[in-house]
DNA sequence: ATTTAGATGTCGCCT
DNA sequence: AGGCGACGTCTAAAT
């Protein structure tokens, strides 16, 4: 990893043409032979980059500035022109562990396809993901009355969510082998408009405790 | 503007919770408090980070130390723990001029639309976005015979761009008034595959100069 | 301010 | 490898 920050010009040309006019901005050089370019503000995405594979050739150009060419697939050119270096270092930084994702939504279906009846006294699973014409519903589960009941499962719950629940139900109530069906909204936090909509549409709200979750799912898997 | 390599571990709860172990990263801090967390490959996307608005506070954890927490909107935070700083500097880079893009399919359209008769001799333009119920073609135009041409515009001529433009004449032939209508397939580099389907599917290629197509729009805009 | 469609999207899963 | 959908999408234009 090379971090320079320098007085530099910026054109790329591939998809499209972009030209960055001469100022001050950090240049991050990827050992894998990537650019970013990046100013003191937006947000996460480069003002210009090049994406690997691409490799970075550094040459002198006709006026005797310093200039990276950067050349990707299909002839995408990111040209840096360098105008002035106000600071140049490298640093090894070794290969990273990786981003470790927890508490999305899916986990937490799984978590949630171990234990229904955290859910609601004597549920039992049916099946994950039930498929519908409509797309799948999270989990299909049974009442201990031998009830169907469909569970839509979110991080945080919202009204958007609790329409989607609502088209399942409506589609799902249709099958004579199936109905009736109800429905469970089952977050982690559930906004007050989606709690007041569930509650207009006869569904149930089911706040979900993703630790208390987890630890159910240790102490069974590892047993120590 | 402040840049950091250090080895460090990063946690963030908000949409998600992830988790980064300790390992020897790059971070940045821009001046309008966001953060970037960035490792030696991957692509312009950080590893993790905090966009704006968004306060960053610098503090000492309870093994002594330092650790940054970022908050943002909605309770979103990101929790840096620094375990050893390899490198820390400061720069000033005042406000960017900002990116110009130019080349993007829509800006080539205008110039298209301008003149059509550089796709082919003769052809007058009908209209811009021509509806249709699978989504509007590029352009509308009429030839010299007075025919329909269908013409779909892309920077790079590849085979999906062909497969759109076929979908556009297949439905709309099926309209008695337009039938029968014929079409372009435009772009400033056509790819050999999307040539070759091109032909076999009896649509027409036209290479697209855009600095010459520009030139002419410059002169009778400007007139100097 | 809110919504909508495009993006040099990127990323991951699946066939 | 190629297609499809989700994303802490981000971004800018139009309403």
């Amino acid at each position: 990893m090379r971090l320079v920050v320098a007085r530099c010009q910026v054109d790329y040309a591939g998809r499209l043409t972009a030209h960055l006019p001469m100022a001050t901005r950090v240049l991050m050089l990827k050992a894998d032979g990537s650019v970013l370019v990046h100013s003191d503000g937006g947000s996460y995405k480069p003002l210009n980059w090049m994406s690997p594979p691409c490799t970075v050739r550094e040459g002198v150009g006709e006026d005797g500035r310093v200039e990276w060419v950067v050349t990707g697939k299909n002839d995408d050119t990111l040209r840096i022109v360098v105008d002035e270096v106000l600071h140049d270092s490298r640093h090894d930084l070794g290969v990273d562990p990786g981003l470790v994702k927890d508490g999305v939504e899916k986990h937490l279906q799984e978590l949630l396809a171990e234990h229904p009846a955290s859910l609601a006294e004597g549920l039992t699973l049916v099946r994950r993901e039930y498929p519908t014409a409509i797309g799948p519903v999270d989990l299909m589960c049974r009442d201990a009355a031998g009830a169907s009941v469909a569970v839509e499962v979110k991080r945080r719950g919202e009204i958007d969510g609790v329409e989607q629940l609502t088209r399942y139900l409506e589609l799902l109530n249709r099958d004579p082998l199936l109905a009736p069906v109800r429905g469970i909204f089952a977050a982690q936090e559930i906004r007050p408009q989606a709690r007041v909509l569930a509650a207009d549409r006869g569904i149930a709200c089911a706040v979900v405790d993703y630790d208390a979750l987890r630890g159910m799912d240790d102490s069974e898997h590892r047993l120590f």
